[in-house]
DNA sequence: TTCATATGTGGCAATATGGCCACATAGATT
DNA sequence: AATCTATGTGGCCATATTGCCACATATGAA
């Protein structure tokens, strides 16, 4: 097993920040939402019901991550996702999710 | 755009979990290292250079998020990638970090 | 200009996370 | 039994993250 060096390091940060950042629920929640299409921050705000500014700077770690971009137009901001490989990536989280609650059940059932 | 509700809140907690769980360097680091098969921690340790509780509390987190599963040996426990697809998800991270860093390119060249 | 709307930023307090030390435990070896 | 090795846990402290408030900025409307 060789050791890491500093650009493995490197790399797994890199990689790590991404995955950080859509490691929250409501930034998850957002860029599903975005997979709809492009959404201005008002519509966003209003789907996860958080303070604006609250929103604001879970956009702003999004961007910085590179998950998103955004466009203004007027007085609105638009998001939208950047890499749409991202979904499809999601689907594997989900069955992460269902196996370990399958998993879980099973505990259950083998204490009851 | 509808307001998000419970069951969904709950669901984006579970995933984030997951994500956030892949959301750290070194566990990052393991993670890509059991891609190649079941690890000792012993290995992994070396692997990375963290004092060995850090690294063992590193590989809780990830078998909480259903990432890992583990098997004792004798003396050790290996550790193995539950779920697979995770690697290919990867994939489309590297991706994100790729295309980010040539944004960051453009734009330094932009200033430039 | 004055006001309203959409968004972003600074700051602060509460909570979560990460890393290291010391200690605990389980299994192997002598 | 005494000891060694591999792993896990509890505790502590430093740092990071979150969420809300207040305030700032930008654009459009009156």
């Amino acid at each position: 097993m060789k050791v890491i060096n500093e650009r493995d390091r490197v790399s797994a940060q890199l990689k790590a920040d991404v995955l950080k950042a859509l490691g929250h629920p409501t930034r998850l929640m957002m860029v599903e939402a975005l997979a709809g299409g492009e959404r201005c921050v008002c519509e966003l705000n209003e789907l996860v019901e958080a303070d604006h500014s609250t929103i604001s700077k879970h956009l702003a770690i999004l961007k910085q991550a590179g998950v998103v971009s955004d466009r203004k137009e007027g007085l609105k901001v638009f998001y939208r996702l950047e890499v749409p490989c991202i979904m499809r990536f999601l689907g594997c989280v989900t069955s992460v999710v269902e196996s370990r609650s399958t998993r879980h059940l099973a505990a259950v059932k083998g204490r009851g």
